[in-house]
DNA sequence: GGAATGTCAGCAGA
DNA sequence: CTCTGCTGACATTC
């Protein structure tokens, strides 16, 4: 059977509904309650009692044709398509005056659709309405049913947190259709925090399965757990996931054009994109109030071979009619997820585009990028290269939005490969560390004639007082000749666990983290060292009219990795009194805000989780002078939103007055977006600031 | 030895 | 309940 309802009994409002106004209430913890103001367009048409009949074209003529044209289109075996089995799919000339036909009665009925639905489609961009009841973010769940009295690290409790109720009522998605509008800047700021933590407790339970997994089997034993699909399971089960009392057309709050995501449950998790493998969204028929679904993201990915991409516009496959391989082997239909995508074209309505594609070193899997919102202009049924019907759609991107984040991957990829080929002008050195980095530091200028920062020696790592390195009363380490284990002796400095992954990914934060050093017997290929082995990243230095100087990644970086040490000299309270005379600029890293404290912060889903007070270190009473040395980090800029977070880091030395300050991404950096740090109180000495301006 | 292909467990949504 | 879907990790092959 067909899967639209015959027209005259689409639900349909004759009319927008009426505007009102309420404060909703979008604060993500009860605790810090923020009343906001957002609104929301509807865009679900509401079911009247009454409806009135269309004007044109005359029903009895168009109901005809469109029962018509659905049986034929959406059976189970359409006449007009040939079958498989007993027919050729390639150069079936005998056929294909059929198709031909039908492609032609196809284009009609669409046409009078079209027509019939004009009045209304127009209506729905500008209506403006808000629901009492509604509200952009999930609710703070109950408290979970953990008892309070175990640690979280504790191995059983930790994996009954990790462990989803078999039998949990499942939460469904919302049927309501809604496109979010006038969000203000700190609205925008709000969603856009909700969304970093969310993603950032996604990681860290992702690594957490990964990394308890591999406790238990050792490393590299067996198939590694799938942390993706766990963490998404423990934070469906606990209501952590974004956006889903809503169906949201056109941008998600909280998610920029460039965002990059390394697993789709993660666009599951933040409510870009709600299905974990069909490249379409949508809001399916038997929730739609006009009985119609309704597309609202797609994902391409390069699994469709009649797919062609070119960026702003592209021509999109529609779902189905391949085999387990992924080979298209039978004819697509006129259902789900196309006949979505051929309703929102009807009405007007404007995808989410997602592209994943292969970045890189990673092995499998792959990367996936917001590009932005595009218009489904065009939807055609047409032979693909395998000889089988597929539907194919003409999509284009709408005008005014930022760059599209795979291209500026792209670009930041040519710019690895061949700098001066791809940006003739700007540069003012390939490497201003002058090869004193593992990787060449950029720095970049096509705004003024500014060279400044060539004036200045390059530092790789900070400079600390002799005596910081004491008699050797405090050298100790471990005796791992391959290799630190769980448990071994710098494990426990460490409070027994490592704060890396197996990829050097930093796991959690903590006032201080011990890597091993000099004293201890392990290679450099230990775990458990990491910030000491310095720069990975490609990083530029570039002149911007809004920061100054700024820094940004050629590379992408995953959140958790280490980026940079914040270098400086190292000067005592007593020194630092005379430099400060001088009129020297100075840094205080006391005044770095905590931002450590939040990473791996897991204390909605362990209600007993505290901040890790262990490895406890005295409070900072050091400054830096970066007035003569410095390195690329005191070029990244201040905000009260940083991607990038302070981790102190000890390795060279054990002195706890002195340790080394480590930068490390709070969230996943793409390419060329500009890092940030939150310098903390803003006052004479902040950073930055002070330095460069 | 790196890219391509195969296999297998996985799970949410419809 | 069953089925489908532009996964992701790893083993194997080319």
């Amino acid at each position: 059977m067909g899967s639209l309802v015959p027209f005259q009994d689409l639900n349909l409002c004759p009319e927008p509904p009426l505007p009102a106004t309420v404060n909703i209430s979008t604060s993500a913890t009860p605790s810090a309650t923020i009343n906001r103001t957002t609104t929301f367009n509807f865009l679900t048409p509401k079911i009247e009692p009454k409806q009135e009949p269309f004007d044109e074209p005359t029903p009895t003529q168009t109901i005809h044709q469109q029962e018509n044209f659905l049986f034929s289109v959406s059976n189970s075996t359409p006449d007009f398509i040939p079958n498989p089995e007993t027919t050729p799919p390639a150069n079936a000339s005998s056929s294909a005056d059929d198709q031909n036909a039908l492609y032609s009665e196809y284009f009609r009925i669409s046409e009078l659709f079209r027509s019939a639905f004009a009045k209304r489609i127009q209506k729905y961009g500008d209506v403006e309405v808000l629901d009492p009841d509604s509200r952009a973010i999930v609710p703070v769940p109950e408290q979970s049913q953990l008892t309070p009295e175990t640690s979280p690290t504790d191995g059983s409790n930790l994996e009954r947190a990790l462990s989803v109720v078999v039998s949990r009522k499942k939460a469904g998605r919302s049927n309501e259709l809604v496109r979010v509008t006038n969000l203000g800047i700190d609205d925008q700021r709000h969603f856009r925090d909700l969304v970093r933590r969310t993603r950032m407790m996604y990681d860290s339970l992702r690594v957490l399965v990964i990394s308890e997994e591999e406790k238990r089997t050792g490393p590299g034993n067996g198939r590694r757990a799938r942390g993706d699909l766990r963490a998404a399971a423990v934070m469906r089960d606990r209501e952590l996931w974004l956006n889903r009392d809503k169906r949201i057309v056109g941008a998600i709050p909280g998610i920029e054009i460039g965002d990059v995501f390394f697993f789709r449950m993660e666009l599951c998790v933040v409510g870009l994109h709600g299905q974990i493998q069909a490249g379409i969204d949508t809001l399916p028929a038997s929730q739609s109030s006009s009985g119609e679904p309704i597309a609202t993201s797609i994902i391409i990915s390069g699994g469709y071979e009649d797919d062609e991409d070119s960026g702003d516009s592209i021509i999109y496959t529609g779902q189905g009619g391949q085999d387990k391989f992924g080979k298209q082997c039978m004819h697509q239909k006129l259902e789900g997820g196309n006949l979505a995508l051929e309703r929102s074209m009807h009405y007007g309505i404007e995808v989410r585009v997602i592209r994943g594609f292969k970045y890189e070193n990673r092995v499998s899997g792959k990367v996936y990028v917001y590009d932005g919102l595009y218009k489904i202009l065009d939807c055609w049924f047409d032979v693909g290269k395998s000889g089988f019907g597929v539907y194919k759609f003409r999509l284009s991107r709408i005008e005014g939005q930022p760059e599209m984040g795979s291209s500026i991957m792209k670009f930041a990829e040519s710019l690895r490969t061949k700098p001066l080929s791809t940006r003739p002008m700007g540069y003012l050195t390939l490497d201003i560390s002058m090869k004193k980095e593992r990787v060449p530091i950029f720095l970049y200028n096509d705004i003024d004639n500014d060279h400044d920062p060539m004036y200045y020696d390059y530092l790789v790592n900070t400079v600390f007082p002799l005596n910081v390195f004491g008699q050797g009363s405090n050298s100790t380490g471990c005796d791992c000749v391959s290799g630190c284990t769980e448990g071994c002796f710098c494990a426990m400095k460490n409070g027994g666990d490592f704060a890396y992954d197996y990829g050097g990914i930093l796991l959690r934060g903590k006032p201080v983290i011990f890597e091993c050093g000099n004293f201890c017997q392990c290679p450099p290929s230990c775990r458990n060292r990491v910030a000491q082995h310095g720069l990975r990243n490609r990083l530029e230095i570039f002149r911007s009219r809004e920061t100054g100087w700024g820094v940004r990644s050629l590379d992408l970086i995953q959140a958790g990795a280490f980026i940079c040490e914040y270098a400086g000299v190292v000067l005592t309270r007593d020194q630092a009194e005379v430099f400060k005379m001088n009129g020297d600029t100075l840094i205080y890293p006391n005044r770095f805000s905590e931002r450590w404290a939040e990473w791996g912060d897991l204390s909605r889903i362990f209600p007993e989780y505290v901040c890790p007070s262990y490895p406890s270190i005295p409070p900072l009473d050091f400054a830096m002078d970066v007035s003569r040395m410095r390195n690329a980090a005191c070029y990244i800029s201040h905000s009260s939103s940083p991607n990038v977070l302070v981790q102190c880091v000890l390795y060279d030395h054990n002195n706890l007055m002195f340790p080394h300050l480590m930068l490390f991404a709070m969230e996943n950096i793409p390419p060329m977006r500009e890092l940030s740090i939150d310098y903390g109180v803003a006052d004479e000495w902040t950073g930055k600031l002070s330095i460069c301006n």
